[in-house]
DNA sequence: CAAACATATGAATAGATGTTCATATGATCA
DNA sequence: TGATCATATGAACATCTATTCATATGTTTG
């Protein structure tokens, strides 16, 4: 059943996925974690792999996967003793690409 | 000066921009202060218009506000005693509209 | 000027969160 | 089967953060 709300009223309140996508975003608002989620970007990894690449203990790079994977940020698969994460969908990366571009942004000096 | 690494390092590691978007990501989320966002993606608004709409203290979202500014996500706009807040460019939209494509994306089952 | 309005700031606090360490589960190989 | 490797889980803790309340700054109008 969906919440029945006045017509006219600004999309945060009328559909509200804010919670929703803050959630989303807050995975991604860790430097580990986001460097986790960006080192799925490609062909898929092994735990022991980003542990070693970014220098991070197993464990915690486990801790992190196991967010992201209940939030459907990657997708893991078991082969043998190891498992592959990838990250999940396309949008993901554009995410992460477009705030790259807006960091890219050139900064007007302040407002009046 | 640029910290000099080995060339064939995974993104993440070669030129390391994660702290820098981890931190953009952080101000996303939070459900409150995306909301505030997702609200100065139109036309300026007022602080207290947010208040209104959002149902939350002045106070609050001027705190908000002061994050948001900082990180260059919205930019402010002094006019007599109101003081007009929008984002700031056109990313912070594709942002947060690539993240809800993700929100929508069918989920398959868990993988094998 | 004083009063009213709009926004900002600072301190205080309750709750969340990242990381570590120890340990458990699951899988392969001898 | 026992040993070893790869990943996962749970508890504990120190740190961070969103929110509130009180108060300050800045702006207009009477």
């Amino acid at each position: 059943m969906r919440k029945i709300v006045p017509f006219h009223q600004p999309a945060p309140a009328r559909d509200d996925h804010a919670p929703q996508l803050a959630d989303l975003f807050r995975l991604l608002g860790d430097a580990s974690r986001l460097r986790i989620v960006i080192t799925c970007l490609g062909t898929p990894v092994t735990v022991g792999d980003i542990a070693d690449q970014l220098s991070l203990s197993p464990s915690l790079v486990s801790h992190h996967l196991r967010l992201l994977r209940a939030a459907r940020v990657v997708r893991a698969t078991r082969q043998g003793r190891h498992v592959f994460y990838v990250a999940a969908d396309e949008h993901i990366r554009r995410v992460i690409g477009d705030m790259l571009e807006h960091v890219a942004e050139p900064h007007d000096e302040e407002d009046a």
